[in-house]
DNA sequence: GAGTGGTCTAGACCACATC
DNA sequence: ATGTGGTCTAGACCACTCA
């Protein structure tokens, strides 16, 4: 796969704005200026900007330019498919993952609803806990397909599953559906969570889908009421 | 404005989706075949696909296809900045806004900070709770530039606010910043939702932005936790 | 009126999937 | 080998903003 014209471009932008080159407010150069300093056609620029904007970096307007937004506003995790790995690491905090529930299983009827899969099918269940500064504040069950997924070790759900699915595994995940509830505490959320008294948590489902568009897991992250977040960047939908 | 010509490519191939013309795991037409049946550029009808693919109507695939996805596991609102107005048309359910605070102040502190603006700015305030079947189950506070909205009125806020920034005064919402959080009830919570012993709140905060990239509104919507449900389509992000 | 972003075209080459 | 979607180009016209 050889890379896009306008995928470097994309990024040196990026670059440039979160280093201050080009400021909040400020305009950025106009698509035909941007065409002659990186030697390329006006329509690639088009695509490199399209994604700053889709990406909450700009905003771009008619017979104007290309508005520089406030990255420190948006930079958070812009929603979706962030994994734990990476949310630990950009918020650098001391974080652990325990694993204590981990194996083959047949699905039940709401998992096989869940995943539109046969009694029969294998299924890989992964339940951990996330630990932020001392803190059991997430609680994550996972259910894989074996279909898609063959093996999977205790070790790998200690690290990131994502990255083992990515790098190792090469699945292209591409899109998915989530869901955010509250429901009440379960056993499991008392056992493996410090609930410090709340009776509720907030549940994201996750369905995930490769790049195939067949979906292959289903992911439930439970958090403690107070420490729950979750942000989210919209553009308008279109009409 | 005059109309592009991919808008309603990209809408009849909904309708005909919706109505199962296309149905789901099916292949549409290639691209090169849509360019003849609407007697368009490739590149256009590829505007189209891609609106169709943000959207979640549609998964492209490499050397395949356009694949399309089941819509009715995508169906509710996607993502973002759908007004309780229409959310409650597409739940059809019993529905009352009732407005219990309505006028001009100037911002306190925190809000001058969630705004951007001076403590002297003239801003409107809203509190209405929504109620669904007889239980006031969200609580709603806005608060609007009156830079942007020169004139509101009760009846308004009754109504719709959303509908009437747009459709009278040409305000062109463009994106918005949105942050989900929990937090513990406020006395202002226990007065004017039916509260039945929740002791926190699902709060959605959402910053609006016009299409010049200018912050003009912050709205704080509090649901009751057990009725509180959020979806969203995420895309992969782009690397 | 000059400059901007939004759209559209016709043609080209590529990487990938399928047969 | 053929057909698919992904990218790129050069040029054109439009609607919009601002001086």
């Amino acid at each position: 796969m050889k890379e896009s014209k306008y995928a470097p471009i994309y990024r040196q932008i990026v670059q440039d704005i979160q280093r201050g080159f080009y400021k909040t407010n400020a305009i950025l150069p106009s698509e035909n200026e941007l065409s002659q300093q990186f030697g390329t056609s006006r329509e690639t620029i088009r695509k490199a900007l399209n994604l700053l904007a889709q990406n909450g970096y700009i905003q771009k307007i008619k017979g104007k330019g290309s508005v520089v937004l406030d990255v420190k506003k948006m930079s958070f995790p812009v929603s979706g498919l962030v994994s734990f790995k990476e949310l630990q690491q950009s918020l650098g905090r001391d974080t652990k993952t325990i694993v204590y529930d981990f194996g083959l299983i047949h699905p039940d009827e709401l998992l096989q609803q869940q995943l539109q899969i046969k009694p029969d099918a294998e299924v890989w269940k992964v339940i951990r806990s996330r630990e932020i500064q001392g803190e059991r504040i997430i609680l994550d069950r996972d259910f894989l397909l074996k279909d898609y997924v063959p093996l999977l070790t205790k070790e790998i759900c200690e690290q990131s599953i994502y990255e083992y699915l990515e790098r190792e595994l090469k699945l292209q995940i591409s899109f998915a559906k989530k869901e955010i509830v509250v429901e009440p505490c379960t056993d499991e959320d008392r056992s493996y969570l410090d609930i410090e008294g709340f009776d509720h948590v907030v549940v994201v489902k996750n369905y995930v889908y490769l790049e195939d568009a067949s979906l292959f897991q289903y992911t439930e992250s439970r958090h403690r009421l107070d420490k729950f977040r979750f942000v989210d960047f919209a553009r308008r939908a279109h009409r």
